[in-house]
DNA sequence: ACGGAAGTTGAGTAGTTCCCTCCGTTTAGA
DNA sequence: TCTAAACGGAGGGAACTACTCAACTTCCGT
């Protein structure tokens, strides 16, 4: 094994490479981390085997998957960054966001899962800081109310998307519900102390389903 | 057998019985519904046998629990609705049912679950009926935006108490921003059309957790 | 046209979790 | 003391799911 120098995949194994991938796709989309890798090969109409020949683990076929639409959901929101007005800015990125998590559970499930950190850390760390450049634009444009902070938009993802699972835009309504009480308004309450980085991962790690492997190999 | 004449418990049995009610409050409160019967066995010291001889199945032992903390929680709707100024009636209500929720998943499971209806038809309807009432007097005076709708608030509980899974008062930031969002505003945008009653059956099917028995007896 | 490497298959293994039962043992209380 | 009531907790059995492997099939370079 002089290096792996990855030859060529015959055409047939190709083909399925293909069309496993695109199985997962849809499967994930509509089962979120819950599907099951059987379901992806019953799917594709391959064999559990083939699946596991070319995807070692349900890791890589997920970081297979979802690398480039992720990649495309930070280009959004960079651009969104762009936007004349913050406002828009903001809650375009979080219509759209909002909008994509709840046509793909998988994907919703990769962005706000613990794991995205560590499977995808440049899109991460690229997101996060948008995040913050977003809320923080807005307030200084004096839409977006002062005490509310960037690690609330995972949140409010998280407990939007949450009710993505039934109806396609049933999500709508209640993000606008909660878009409404991020502007400035006389009537509003303060939100008192915003949570830590540390209660927002706890948070999440409760909320969002994880990749099980096999067997966890706790040191 | 002639009519099920129950005699006085032994006093041991009487003293276990307690025993598992108060482990099983405890137990439900943290883990919701997702809790195991040798949990609450484990937790209140005795085995699981002892469990199923007092309740035969996790239902009996749901209703056991909690009947009256739901009767209570009906009781404290009822009387949102006699508070002079309904926008307060209405709030009160929700913020009281988040941080009950977010301190007793159990509760929370049984309250949103579908089984509501089934275990506890009274108080499921009455709560209905306040809910309405609760929604119709704060449109009318004024503060409530008019197009929200009563078959919102459960989604709003669904929302917002699955953030309660961690840390005790994270619902609370949220709740707040949601509620800031019920408000009538001048920057408010249009809701559209609300969920129909068996969209909102759907989505909190798919979003609470059931009690499954040993086997679903299908017809 | 053929040999063998690459590919495929899907029943099976093994690890979990969880509801509930059974029966040998203990204990309350008449 | 004696018996019916209560207890304990191992384990049955069902449902899941990540992953493996040995027998079989297909591609493709020579």
């Amino acid at each position: 094994m002089p290096a792996t120098a990855s030859r060529p995949l015959r055409r047939d194994a190709q083909r399925n490479r293909e069309r496993i991938i695109e199985a997962a796709r849809e499967v994930f989309a509509t089962r979120g981390f819950a599907a099951t890798l059987d379901d992806v090969a019953h799917h594709a109409g391959v064999g559990v085997g083939t699946v596991y020949r070319r995807f070692p683990t349900k890791e890589a076929l997920v970081e297979a998957i979802f690398s480039e639409r992720i990649a495309a959901m930070v280009a959004l929101a960079e651009e969104c960054l762009a936007d004349p007005s913050a406002w828009d800015g903001l809650t375009r990125f979080m219509t759209a966001a909002c909008r994509t998590h709840s046509e793909d559970r998988g994907l919703r499930d990769v962005m706000l899962s613990l794991g995205m950190k560590k499977r995808f850390p440049e899109a991460g760390d690229r997101m996060e800081i948008v995040i913050i450049d977003l809320v923080a634009r807005a307030k200084a444009e004096g839409t977006l109310r002062p005490d509310f902070e960037a690690t609330d938009v995972p949140i409010i993802f998280t407990m939007v998307s949450d009710i993505g699972g039934a109806g396609p835009q049933a999500y709508e309504r209640y993000l606008r519900l909660v878009i409404d009480g991020l502007r400035v308004c006389s009537g509003n309450t303060p939100l008192g102390d915003p949570l830590t980085r540390d209660e927002v991962i706890a948070l999440l790690s409760d909320c969002v389903p994880a990749v099980k492997p096999r067997s966890a190999t706790a040191p």
